[in-house]
DNA sequence: TGCGAGTCAATACC
DNA sequence: GGTATTGACTCGCA
């Protein structure tokens, strides 16, 4: 809730290199973005309510005034509701980990190219500094969202017992029994697994998803009526909080959360401490954007600067952690997507993410938007679909 | 130079 | 309309 606090976690957080990583990464869009970064330290709690939130999420969705078109919709620092990293997310390089408690929004990320650096950058946690200027880099500029540092915990729980041993044997889903693992029970061997590794890391996936009472997902999955509540919860229980989604990263060996590397922000240390159940990832992934008729193609473009056919392939057979590369971040992305709050996730997928800089041509095709591309009718649609969902509650 | 990973774009399918 | 599949391409690495 303290902003400097927030700053604080920042430089744990997204200081990670992950961003850095990106930012720094081989892509040739990386630091193209000369625009000045725009910091905002807002707390989640800004939003009273979560139906505050929601007409916030959707006046972002109609983009500043019916779906702004091109270029106007984009998101704007002047909108009172926080700004999502969501931003960040897209084809930002922002530390997974820090979408916990700390958000970089970097509008407009150039990048398609995700890197693989981020790997490693475990060791940038001294170079958390640069990390703003990094963002600076951005096109748009990047945005700070101030979250309360109670996600710490949360992000925790987002580890997942997975773990590297798991990719011989296929991915393990979380021991969340409420989260996807519901889907997919996960193996008690790998359960009792992940659970020493949290026992290990000073987490308990289990007691930390209990304490969220993520029951996002099991509504989620359970079909309709499952209603937006879970993220009711995250937001409501933690206002400006991320709803967390159970344990999807693992916290990988000893996994010092105050420690600057890790960063308590799953993938800032860049899997060098952190893995991400993909397996889970894909599948929450899968069930969020079907709860909200999300269309790959747009969760792709908006969120991850990626392809349908990419996005498809990877929620469908996602790869062992410790199989990826550079496909980690794709991976991270979603992950920081899943931890962002609804209005947060409307934001990004509104929002036209400049990948690299440029308007993806699928973008400009789809959306038929010009070089800036923000809103585009298509989106505009999806958008607000996604917001109706939101407060119809009703899937659609 | 060859290989693997990651991704795209086209296309088939539902 | 949205999703799944697949061939081809790029890039990094040994």
């Amino acid at each position: 809730m303290n902003p400097e606090m927030t700053m604080d976690l920042g430089s744990l957080h997204a200081g990670v290199g992950h961003e850095q990583d990106l930012m720094s990464g081989h892509s040739p869009h990386h630091n193209r973005n000369p625009g000045a970064s725009l910091r905002i330290h807002q707390e989640l709690s800004v939003a009273p309510s979560r139906s505050a939130m929601v007409s916030g999420m959707a006046s972002i969705l109609d983009g500043g005034g019916g779906g702004g078109g091109g270029g106007g919709g984009e998101y704007r620092p002047e909108l009172s509701l926080p700004l999502h990293h969501a931003m960040s997310m897209s084809c930002d390089t922002s530390p997974p980990g820090m979408s916990g408690t700390y958000t970089t929004l970097t509008p407009l990320q150039p990048l398609p190219p995700i890197s693989t650096v981020s790997d490693k950058f475990h060791h940038a946690h001294h170079h958390h500094h640069h990390h703003h200027q990094r963002l600076s880099g951005n096109v748009s500029g990047s945005f700070t969202l101030m979250r309360d540092d109670r996600t710490l915990p949360a992000m925790n729980s987002l580890y997942s017992p997975y773990h590297k041993e798991m990719s011989g044997m296929g991915q393990s889903l979380s021991p969340l029994g409420n989260g996807l693992g519901s889907m997919h029970p996960a193996p008690q061997t790998l359960h009792n697994y992940s659970h020493d590794k949290m026992l290990s890391s000073g987490f308990d996936t289990h007691a930390a998803m209990l304490s969220r009472g993520d029951p996002h997902l099991p509504r989620a999955l359970g079909g309709p009526g499952a209603g937006m509540m879970p993220h009711l919860n995250g937001m409501h229980a933690h206002p400006g909080h991320p709803p967390s989604h159970g344990s999807v990263l693992t916290s990988n060996r000893d996994r010092p959360l105050s420690s600057s590397s890790s960063s308590g922000a799953p993938g800032s240390a860049s899997g060098q401490l952190e893995e991400i159940n993909t397996k889970e990832v894909a599948q929450r992934i899968t069930a969020e954007l079907k709860r909200y008729s999300i269309p790959q193609a747009i969760f792709a473009q908006r969120v991850l600067c990626r392809s349908q056919g990419t996005l498809s392939d990877l929620l469908r057979n996602p790869k062992p952690w410790s199989k990826l590369k550079s496909g980690r971040e794709t991976f991270r992305r979603m992950w920081k997507w899943l931890q962002e709050p609804e209005f947060q996730r409307m934001s990004a997928l509104r929002l036209a993410v400049n990948c690299g800089g440029f308007v993806h041509p699928l973008l400009s095709a789809a959306f038929g938007s010009s070089s800036s591309s923000r809103s585009s009718s298509l989106y505009s649609a999806a958008a607000q679909r996604s917001v109706f969902v939101y407060t119809a509650g009703t899937p659609v």
